[in-house]
DNA sequence: ATGGTTGTTGAAACCGGTTTCAAAATGAGT
DNA sequence: ACTCATTTTGAAACCGGTTTCAACAACCAT
């Protein structure tokens, strides 16, 4: 539209080919380097872009994947993971050249709807899911349609599946070590088996307490579902087994907790210490500043679009592979590690 | 690819031509009844899916538009405006059959950049755009490339543009003229002059003033960047003024007021009252529950989706349009009307 | 020189739709 | 029954690229 020129206008100008231009645009070998300049020239002065559209069809790619974001308005709204992740990639996406689509849908049953529509307009070149659920339901629907596609967050079954993850386990296991090594002994756990995520965390916190010899009282493990409220419903529920410590599976259950502890007048970390997971802004701000768990959010995104973009490019995927990132302790103040100095 | 079908075998399997196939698929007048049907019947018995990107490139439309989300990290993480928006647009995309793809920056400068690489790129129909500066930067790199766009919140230059916003002047105005009806007197404000939106609101307020013959102190306004350190930092600068009440200019500005309250040792409503703007979720889950403006970002969001459409659809944007949502005050306990009663 | 590679190029087919244009079919009017 | 206007329809051009294929040129070794 704003743009006239076409590959034959530069092709007359540059007195070759389409072909050849193409060629020279798609930087193939097999063009005599005077000839490539020639046609490089005649591009530069005029400006001319290339009309995607026209590429796409010839090709045979969009260059346009999509991201799935299937979770609960909720949490979608005050979980600033979602954010992080979906900014992640949509840089990721540009600095991969492709261009990111939106697809957010708050229940399942809409997640299989909205895919169904994304399938059909067969316009895409690649998906990356994710969803607060466990998100198998999707997996037959994308496996069917033959579109290349790449989880963030394990699915449950993970086999011959794609997907990018943080080291949950490890997680888990470091925010409960740490509590341990600080002295506590009497240590729960705000869980979740909305996702593996959730279940890997706790995972982790089981093995570490075991590993030290430390009994797993049942009493001391409460579930929620990542939401502040429900880290409050939790805490409240924890409270009354007097733990001496909790890791909180989330930093947005983490600042549900702080309250509940807050109402219950019980201070952090005098009376209680936390350690939560995730490390997203609200973590530093919260009071006192949690201690927490980073996972590198922008690298997990960053790495679920390079591999789909290398599975879109190498055509199938390889045997699948399986990108654990690795997590860190961020200590500050709601362990209690800085009274303990 | 999955797709094997074109619209070359309907034309063959209904015994008609590749054009009256395409007559049905857009369903335009002059085919026969019967012929319609009988294409009809071919279609959905073969589940056939015309190629959008051949489409795309036969009629010069791409069916995608772009969001353009420039906003410094800090909001578009912890403001829940930007999800909340970014979801109403997706959702209003998805309805008129365009899809959406999402590009997210952070600085000005950065933004233009993107806006550039979209531009080149030609593959949009149309784009919408949001900010939380004013945006004006961007508005004529726009109109050069003479694409569709709507703007959400008002551009300070807004001659010609065609943006929709809240009615944020109401909105001042309505929660101020509700802390002056529950009896208080000395009011301030945390404004914002980052974007147009925190001028009309400040406007909003001064005007509730003025119509109720209160002096309008300079010491009782206070400025934020509608983060929650910003509202935090405000509301510190504001105490020793000894407000009686306040009206926050955003949700999440006055969860850091709560914060700078709450260490100053004063109680709200009881000591100091806060009335704030957007009504997002931490508003409802703040301790107190905040009273607050309620601007109807969904609304928004899909209307901006829908006048795009209409501009891509007719051709050249008539006159510019302003699209201004109404806003409603929701009394919840922040404000002390509970115990006034 | 001669035949065989390899490297470079352009013509034309192709991707899968939409749109133009003219022909064919239908319907109205007399 | 016969024009003339109006619908309905298909053939072919077109959108703007990529890719195939064959022709040609250049280079090499014999």
């Amino acid at each position: 539209m704003s743009n006239k020129l076409t590959i034959q206008h530069i092709a007359e100008l540059a007195d070759v080919s389409k072909a050849t231009v193409s060629r020279v645009l798609n930087e193939y070998p097999h063009v005599r380097p005077e000839v490539r300049e020639k046609v490089q020239k005649v591009i530069s002065e005029t400006g001319y872009q290339p009309n995607n559209i026209a590429r796409l069809l010839a090709s045979d790619r969009s260059s346009i994947i999509g991201l799935v974001i299937s979770a609960s308005a909720q949490m979608v709204f005050n979980d600033p993971y979602f954010p992080a992740l979906t900014e992640a990639i949509s840089s990721g996406a540009a600095d991969n050249n492709l261009i990111l689509s939106l697809f957010v849908s708050y229940t399942e049953k809409q997640g299989r709807d909205t895919l169904n529509g994304i399938l059909a307009a067969g316009l895409f070149d690649g998906l990356i899911i994710t969803a607060d659920h466990k998100g198998d339901a999707f997996i037959s629907q994308l496996q069917e349609a033959e579109i290349p596609f790449v989880f963030i967050g394990r699915p449950s079954e993970a086999e011959g599946i794609n997907y990018v993850d943080a080291d949950n386990v490890k997680g888990g296991y470091l925010a409960t070590s740490h509590l341990v090594d600080l002295g506590y002994r009497r240590i729960g756990t705000i869980a979740s088996d909305q996702n593996t995520a959730g279940d890997d965390r706790l995972a982790g916190y089981q093995s570490a307490l075991k590993e030290r010899d430390i009994a797993i009282e049942k009493g001391l493990l409460a579930f929620g579902d990542y939401t502040l409220e429900s880290g409050y419903a939790a805490m409240k529920a924890l409270i009354p087994r007097k733990p001496e410590a909790v890791f909180v599976g989330s930093d947005t259950m983490a600042l549900g907790a702080l309250r509940a502890l807050r109402e219950a007048g019980l201070r952090v970390p005098e009376d209680i210490a936390l350690v939560s997971h995730d490390d997203l802004p609200p973590a530093i701000q919260a009071d006192p500043p949690l201690t927490t768990v980073q996972q590198q959010i922008a690298t997990t995104g960053q790495m679920a679009v390079e591999k789909l973009a290398q599975i879109i490019m190498t055509g199938t995927a390889h045997p699948a592979q399986h990108i654990i990132n690795p997590v860190k302790l961020i200590v500050r103040a709601s362990c209690g590690a800085a009274q303990l100095n």
